[in-house]
DNA sequence: GTTTGTGAAGTATTTCACAGCC
DNA sequence: GGCTGTGAAATACTTCACAAAC
């Protein structure tokens, strides 16, 4: 039996929410309580974890500090990560600076770039390098990660040669959709995307003609 | 017949790839093509579609400007969106001075801060206004979709302030789950949780022992 | 010949509901 | 009494496959 990708993908948010309880100090953990938390349901909660194991008590619920651990364990979590990062502009600085990173084990050990008034420049204690210099360190430091922070129009091609230096997993904040072979996963960082997914529901209320006739005909039996 | 969530979540990337599509010069586009470039079956794009009308013609495909301007309709994206940033810290600024948000129709009017030093201060054009003033200036410049980059501790307190203010979409960049009523939606940006979610597969190739034994227990039967 | 639009079929995912355990 | 773990039932979503349109 796989387990699902969407299950996969809700664990972070259980890692999440358990090391804030953690950090309150809770012990216990019920899936009702999870679940008023994440919104969503407590049966949700207890079958996702059932494709891994059976982590709880009856009558008790979860350990805090144990479904925790189980979950980084799963997660793969347990460990540090090098990452790579590709476009030192300004978005790519902010990401550098970002301190979100570092606590969750994620860390960029190697930026690069292919604009040479960036090439040789240090930040945050990295020496920006070349493109060209990428399948070496990346091999060299054994990196799986990678963070794509490029214009749009570069997107794909650093995509492309990120596969090739063996890279597995990439986070691309270029608002492009990228092809990759099997096997290579990509997740995308787009607020664009995110916010016109919510206006579809705010026009509904609002209502453009084009609008509401979009959602009537959307709504017919 | 209602249209599935998953569905809206994917026709802001249908408007992205026909923009890129007008761009290049493309006048028309199958589903097929679409289908490629998205990495999706040609089916789904079709089916998706098929939930707002008929937008194609058998034989030749879809016209990229037309499909372009429905899809814009169906998601509200025909007029322009005041959102107001909560949060000027440096991810905040990085956020007003993100240039992608204002040629899609998004435009940051107000910006918060609960911080005295940041109060009064202008940035991007913005004066930063204290908390205290978001009733007032949220209703005034009818404000119905906020960005929230304040610290994790803090975010539910601010959404919570949104919603009473009549928000009624939120775009999360703190890095916990916030609970809202029924009728706002949130979607959250935490760039760990994507990372975190690819681990699992880098894990399971990699392998450490509990990483093994629990991808294991996962694939039992 | 090509490609859409769509019911029907096939999968996948979520929720139910309850036996079993604390 | 409370809560987990889980088959079975219910829903949701995707893919198939083909008639109709060009």
């Amino acid at each position: 039996m796989e387990v699902p990708e969407v299950v996969v993908g809700r664990l972070p948010q259980y890692v999440r929410v358990l090391r804030d309880l953690q950090k309150k100090g809770d012990r216990l953990v019920s899936s009702k309580e999870l679940g008023d938390l994440l919104q969503m349901t407590p049966a949700q909660i207890r079958k996702d974890l059932s494709y891994f194991g059976r982590f709880g008590k009856q009558g008790r619920g979860y350990s805090v500090a144990s479904l925790l651990d189980q979950l980084k364990g799963i997660l793969a979590l347990d460990r540090e990560w090098r990452i790579a990062l590709v476009g030192v502009g300004r978005l790519g600085r902010a990401i550098l600076g970002y301190p979100g990173f570092a606590p969750e084990g994620f860390q960029i050990v190697a930026a690069f770039d292919d604009d040479q008034r960036q090439v040789g420049q240090a930040l945050a204690g990295l020496i920006v390098q070349p493109m060209s210099e990428m399948p070496r360190i990346v091999t060299e430091k054994d990196i799986r990660i990678a963070i794509v922070a490029v214009p749009a129009a570069q997107a794909q091609n650093v995509v492309n040669q990120l596969v090739s230096c063996g890279v597995k997993s990439v986070l691309n904040y270029a608002p492009v959709s990228v092809q990759t072979p099997e096997g290579v996963r990509v997740r995308g960082i787009d607020p664009v995307l995110s916010l016109q997914s919510m206006t579809y529901y705010l026009g509904a209320e609002l209502g453009s003609a084009q609008q509401k006739r979009a959602h009537r005909i959307g709504a017919r039996a």
